[in-house]
DNA sequence: CGTCGGATTGAGAACGTTCAAGGGGCGTGG
DNA sequence: CCACGCCCCTTGAACGTTCTCAATCCGACG
């Protein structure tokens, strides 16, 4: 909230990339570029689908997805951006799904030719951003798993843990600042699976429930254990 | 398959990477580099899950999957590569999934330490090589809506165009070397599921079968209307 | 305190899975 | 060259998880 304000009191002047704690690798891969700041309200588009690519965003406050839409009315969410993370990774040369912000959020906008020519410039910053789209392609393919062979009770906890990693709440609590339709739509199931998973996980006491956008992880083991129906 | 053999000439001498025609950008991305040839047959493991993912591989002729086991037998696979594809890109330190040959297979290793030094030297190369795995992450994001969305019908039809558009086979032919049991895992269903649907098309000729690991797409613009129940 | 969007809960249906049996193709051996 | 056997594919029937549809509830906000 503080860093918002900052935000806000930078805006409209460039600003660098700010650091969040906990957030290294691209932290330090942005250091050297200057964004743009930029505002948007809870639902408010970022960038369409189609549109060209020429831009990368960093989440200054706040949540974004990114997403795409089937013509029935489908639709998937392929990524959550917390504050820190890094968005707009979709396409090549334009975007092929279309990114909202979840809740009020400010983003910091990079040119992707500033960071082409960085990349040129500083072989280490090439090292740095080949690395990171890599981790973010094993990702992917840890996320077909996910999709393709794992039950509503494993996808929700294995995403809560996700969460609860990604998040630098206290002890254990977790923000869920988007809504269930979200969840569902990230996860491959409906809003009422959602939910009936998460009343399961309360009646079990794995987690308790302060609010519906808050919880709190009682029994991390046993989480762990519903989510990796896996060994490592 | 005069491929093949010229392969097994070459070996055990190094290789440079081979001509495939209509393989654009990998094949200009390895040119430089050369590469040790090796022979798996039918079901032979090609790399370990947790091996260091110190190579690079390109399939010379045949057909190479990469899975990953849950303890209670569920797989999954992330990938097939055709003759002239490349895996291996599968984790950063560590592979996250294993390889095996779906079919007898010959293929290329390229070491990951030559690709990054031939990188570090050549910005054309990195450029080339960045966006090789730029449009990996986006194809991986398509793959969410696949499995996260679509029905078992739409699935498959895309399956097979996908694999009508990789396979460099006359007039609609399509081979497909891999069981039902891999397509199943590919896709997140059922070999059963897989077969029902096959059955299904072949009855309303859509395709026509040669046998089980061969077919004929019949009405093309049928099979792409039942997979992209979406808009461009 | 009222209203509205999202969350929860319930009942029934559907899609895909599971379990089970039968069929076909290919390789091996006689 | 033919027969056998194995593996995988196909088909059927029953089951189950998740979805759909619908009603109610809760919490945030005016």
């Amino acid at each position: 909230m503080q860093l918002a304000a900052t935000a806000r009191s930078a805006s409209p002047a460039n600003v660098l990339p700010f650091p969040i704690p906990g957030f290294g690798r691209a932290q330090a891969m942005l250091n050297p570029l200057v964004g743009r700041t930029l505002h948007f309200q809870r639902g408010a588009e970022i960038y369409p689908a189609g549109k060209a690519a020429d831009q990368l965003y960093q989440v200054f406050s706040g949540t974004v997805r990114t997403c795409r839409l089937l013509p029935d009315g489908r639709r998937m969410i392929a990524q959550f951006a917390l504050a820190g993370e890094l968005f707009g990774l979709d396409g090549v040369g334009r975007h092929r799904f279309f990114a909202e912000a979840v809740t009020d959020a400010v983003v910091i906008a990079f040119s992707r030719r500033d960071i082409a020519a960085w990349v040129d410039r500083d072989p280490a910053a090439a090292q740095s951003w080949h690395s990171y789209t890599l981790e973010k392609l094993a990702a992917a393919q840890d996320r077909f798993i996910l999709l393709g062979r794992r039950t509503a009770a494993e996808r929700v906890a294995a995403f809560l843990l996700d969460l609860a990693d990604r998040g630098k709440g206290p002890d254990g609590v977790i923000e869920l600042p988007m809504s269930r339709y979200d969840i569902a739509d990230f996860l491959g199931l409906t809003a009422e699976t959602v939910s009936r998973v998460l009343t399961t996980l309360r009646k079990n006491r794995l987690v308790a429930n302060h609010g519906t956008h808050h919880l709190r992880i009682l029994n991390r083991d046993a989480l762990e254990e519903q989510a990796d129906e896996e060994a490592a």
